[in-house]
RNA sequence: GGCCCCAUCGUCUAGCGGCCUAGGACGGAAGCCUCUCACGCUUCAAACAUGGGUUCGAAUCCCGUUGGGGUCACCA
């Protein structure tokens, strides 16, 4: 046997949006296959379960899409891009399960069942209320039902005795004995298989050597390597990761905030930053926190893969974000920044006014290393841009109260003159010119400086005066000076 | 409840029998820097769930207990 090439897949059921559990999953999956590639070849399948047609949309499908993409989740084989085992849509290969299910059958693996399911469901009950396990009894185990039998669904055979043992890439060996098997339904009386029978089959059929995914398919995969040998097809590697935990220790859901990674794309965070994040949750390479994605691809190690259940932390992928952030080339990060510029610039309020359609990508890049370090998210980025890229000012009530008083009036005249006489000379020069003015006051620098402030950037929190003032640019500043002054009246 | 999995600071984790008076990161506290904010820097508080073994020696190996999670569908 030589070692297989690697092929491992991604598989969502096209039930909601791609959430953070999902991601993590697509991504390890994906990291793998790019290393492998790297190495020699590696391929990423997606594939698109969507059997549970009650709960599947296709705007769930697209949901995942975008998802992916935006992460930067490229896949080498399935839907859109195609690929030498299309369909890559569980609900359009049909024939594929028939013929495998079909095999089966004729080798006594499997067998046709009749029973109503409201009668399973009122044994079930039974056996509920007395405690029991509940098994399917294998009544209709020796009937030989004929194909086309009215409502006839296909049952896997289960071994009766014996278990069943894997070793499973994160958790080590695991065994279950076939006594916790029944013999499950797999192919519905309308053709469509069910997610154990879907999933080999696919698998299978598609070369997959690894199957990487959620650990609340543990219990699932003794069956499914059940499925694999009366297939007589070789049994790929299994790696199941732990889930991903709120703050509360409960499966991640709804509840602990955005769970959709298209909801962190819209709240300002970056692809590489959610990925590294995601990456470190249930990963490490010794001490190290920040990663590339080229960093992440040549790292990335099974053996590293822990098996515990981790707690998804708010505030790290937030300081991850802002890492990401400074790390990034001033024009990507132009770039990167553009449309919620768009979105937030809604909101400036009616004192100022934005002129986006003449924006560089140049000026962006001018003012943003203000930004840098004062940007959790490109929200928080777009916000702090803004007030540079908008004429005029918006003033916070609370900072403008306190510093654009009749006392300070004077000072903002003075201030005034200074921005004549020094801007064109930087921000060092003008800040000596207002150290200047502090010492023959007697004053503090910062007496002078947060009326200044206020009246310059509508706030006492903004980027170091002196540079904000220069960045500007004359007209500006002497505009915003201007309206303070009148403001005070 | 049956079966399966898991167990180091609040959280993510390093550790794979001696290097551990247990390291890093987020968050928290204090301080420094300073025109405000932020960044950065320094320091501090903070963990091997528990009881037995094995061993010269255990966070590391084994067993029990406790706790947490998963799963028991004609969902995936």
């Amino acid at each position: 046997m030589s070692a297989p090439l690697p092929r491992v897949r991604f598989a969502p059921s096209p039930t909601g949006y791609l959430h953070i559990g999902g991601a993590r999953t697509a991504l390890f999956n994906w990291l793998y296959a790019r290393r492998a590639r790297a190495e020699g070849k590696g391929t990423f399948v997606l594939r698109i379960e969507d059997t549970d047609r009650e709960r599947s949309t296709e705007a769930s499908v697209q949901a995942i899409f975008e998802g992916m993409k935006w992460m930067g989740l490229d896949w080498d084989e399935g839907p859109l891009v195609g690929g030498p085992h299309e369909p890559y849509f569980q609900t359009q290969r049909l024939a594929t399960y028939e013929k495998h299910a079909e095999r089966l059958i004729a080798a006594k693996k499997a067998y046709r069942c009749d029973c109503k399911k409201a009668d399973l469901d009122v044994l079930r009950e039974q056996a509920q209320k007395e405690k029991r396990g509940f098994k399917y009894p294998g009544i209709c185990r020796e009937k030989n039902l004929p194909k086309g039998t009215p409502g006839a669904i296909i049952r896997f055979r289960m071994p009766d005795e014996g278990e069943t043992t894997f070793d499973d890439l994160v958790k080590g060996p695991i065994t279950t004995s076939h006594k916790e098997m029944q013999d499950e339904v797999i192919v519905r009386a309308d053709g469509v298989p069910l997610y154990n029978f879907g999933a080999v089959v696919d698998d299978l059929e598609m070369g997959i050597t690894m199957v990487a995914r959620g650990d609340d398919h543990v219990v699932n995969t003794p069956r499914q390597i059940l499925m694999y040998q009366a297939l007589d097809y070789p049994v790929p590697v299994f790696a199941h990761l732990p889930m991903i935990l709120g703050a509360d220790k409960q499966r991640l859901s709804k509840r602990h905030g955005a769970v959709s990674v298209l909801q962190y794309r819209d709240d300002g965070y970056l692809p590489g930053a959610l990925v590294n994040y995601l990456a470190r949750l249930g990963w490490s390479h010794g001490d190290q926190e920040i990663f590339s994605l080229a960093e992440l691809i040549e790292k990335f190690d099974w053996k590293a893969v822990g098996a515990t259940a981790g707690v998804f932390n708010p505030d790290k992928l937030l300081w991850l974000n802002q890492q990401w952030i400074k790390a990034t080339p001033l024009p990507e990060l132009a770039k990167l920044v553009r449309p919620y510029l768009v979105t937030r610039s809604a909101l400036i309020g009616p004192t100022r006014t934005f002129d986006y359609a003449s924006l560089t990508d140049a000026r962006i890049v001018e003012v943003l290393p203000q930004a840098l370090e004062r940007s959790k998210t490109l929200i928080e980025m777009a916000d702090l841009l803004l007030m540079f890229l908008c004429s005029g000012v918006a003033f916070d009530e609370a900072s403008a109260k306190k510093h654009l008083t009749a006392d300070a009036k004077p000072l903002l005249v003075a201030a005034r003159d200074l921005f004549e006489q020094k801007m064109a000379d930087g921000p060092h020069a003008l800040e000596a010119a207002f150290r200047d003015l502090a010492t023959a006051q007697s004053l503090g620098l910062g007496k002078i400086a947060q009326p200044v402030r206020v009246a310059v950037t509508g706030s006492t929190v903004s980027p170091p005066l002196f540079d904000t003032i220069v960045l500007l640019g004359k007209a500006e500043a002497m505009k915003r000076l201007d309206a303070a002054i009148a403001r005070i009246g």
